[in-house]
Formats: C-alpha cells, sequence, structure tokens
DNA sequence: TCGTATATTGTTATAATATAACGTTATGTA
DNA sequence: TACATAACGTTATATTATAACAATATACGA
C-alpha cells in the first residue's frame, strides 16, 4: 500500500475545523465541534490528530496541549517548527524564519546525536499585551 | 516577604527525589516513590513541581509530561532550556550550549514581541540506538 | 511582639488529557 | 480474488492535572 495520498473522511473533517481557528485548538474542543459531523469518541479525534500532525498539516503546542494547522503552505517544516506564545493572551504564531530554522536544521553537539526533528517555543508578551 | 530562599520541606523531597534520577521522571511516578516521606496527595509533588520549576531547579520536558533536575550547575539558564531527547531509548540530556543559547536569547522577529523565555527540544536517535 | 500578607500544607473530589483493546469496514495492489 | 495496511466505531480505562476549602507556617513592617 503506498503512501496515503488523501485524507480520510475524520481526518478531513477534523482539519477543516482546526484551520478554521486561526489560535490552537485542544482536543476536547475539537471533539464537541465536531460532534455534528459524526464524531462521537476522543479517540476518533485524537486519531485523525495524529494522523495530521504525523504528515505535517497540523503541529501541536506540547506545552498548551493544543493542536494549530501548519501556516506553513508547503509544509516542508513539519519536523522543524517553532513557536511564539504570549502568556498574556495566549496567542501562538508560527515562526517562519529560514535563519532561524536553518540554524536548528545544522544544530550538531559532541553529543553524538544526529537530530532529525525538533520544536521550538519562545514565551513572551505580544506586542498587544505588552502595551498595556 | 522577600523571595524564598530555602526550600520547603515538601518541594526538597520532590527535589531530592528528582535530582537522584539522571532521567525525567513523571509527576504520579514520583509521587509513589515519595509516599514513604509523607506525600500523599497528587497535588503535593504537584506544588513543589510546580515551584521548582518556577524556580529553575526542575525543568518540564514537555512533549513527554515529565520533569528533570537542572544540570546547570548555576541554573541561570533556567528560562532558556534545551534538550535533546532520544525517540528510541527515550533517554533525555539537557543541552549546555553557550552559542546556541546566546543565539536563542537573542533571537528577535518582525512580530514586534520580545522573547523572555523558550524551551527547544531536539529529537533523533542518541549514539547507542543509532548503532543497533 | 502584634498584625498582616504571603507561602505552604493537607485533604477530598473532580477535571482534562490521552490510550488500550476489541472487532469491523475500507482501500490499495499483487 | 486475496492479502496487507489503514481507518473506523465503540466501550472502558489510564494518565495527567487542577479546583476548592480549611489549616498551619513564615517573613517582615509597624
Amino acid at each position: 500500500m503506498q503512501k496515503q495520498q488523501y485524507l480520510s473522511k475524520n481526518q478531513k473533517i477534523v482539519l477543516d475545523h482546526v484551520e478554521k481557528s486561526n489560535q490552537p485548538l485542544k482536543a476536547y474542543s475539537i471533539l464537541y465541534n465536531v460532534q455534528k459531523k459524526g464524531l462521537k469518541a476522543p479517540l476518533q479525534v485524537y486519531r485523525a490528530l495524529d494522523k495530521l500532525v504525523e504528515i505535517g498539516k497540523i503541529h501541536k503546542i506540547e506545552s498548551r496541549n493544543a493542536f494549530v494547522a501548519c501556516k506553513n503552505s508547503n509544509c516542508v517544516v513539519s519536523n522543524a517548527t517553532a513557536f511564539s506564545i504570549c502568556e498574556s493572551c495566549e496567542k501562538v504564531t508560527e515562526i517562519n524564519n529560514s535563519k532561524l530554522s536553518k540554524y536548528l536544521s545544522n544544530f550538531e553537539d559532541n553529543s553524538g546525536m544526529k537530530y532529525s526533528k525538533y520544536n521550538l517555543e519562545f514565551f513572551g508578551l505580544c506586542k498587544k499585551c505588552k502595551n498595556k
């Protein structure tokens, strides 16, 4: 069986919903909102999320246990993700900075480990919250 | 009240236990192991962990929901953490690389956000697992 | 040393996040 | 068709984390 080309029904439903939000969504909030589309159980949502994360359509914001659609049109960097997170309003933005991604993708230390993936989360105050 | 100088009883118990492990520990595993010392409820552990994370004695490995003692003797970089995680054996190592930390601490993009903190997790295969 | 604010503790209950295990149905391809 | 893999549906349960309340301890200024 070749690599999956198209998304399955549940995967589409979940991705559609997550893409409509410009902020990360919690799994159970997704569940609640797609129940009208027939997904009744947590596992249906988690399985779709797992797959979508695996293929890079969705990223997980680990520090928030939340999921956000990939904003890098090509999704080339699904194994190299960076986000900025406002600690006041919780706004999350995917950072798309080629210098940063090059720097991190090429990072090596003396541990003998070859890194195939990374996830970076920056925290601070966004413009709006800073000026309050 | 000035900034806390000494750790409280529960904080000491939890920190002692986490420091004895060279790998990240789960909160409920900590709980189980400190029950003989009198901590009976999850909240007692979580509260101690919260505090210890706040003051930089312990870091949370977000992608694993696990806690590890800070290995940077001075704990100066508690708001600037980087880890390498082996996806096979789950070995986690705190990365102590001044170039990397400088690069990330000074990172700025055009979002207008000033970052006060970051957490970076690298994934790959450690030396041992690579050679299997 | 009294008063007050803050930190920590102890406890029970419950919320939020995520997976195990089972059987079934769909899809790709030799 | 036959086979392998992926996705689905379902129930139950595991894991991670917090709410809410009352009590005790500590720091420090008046």
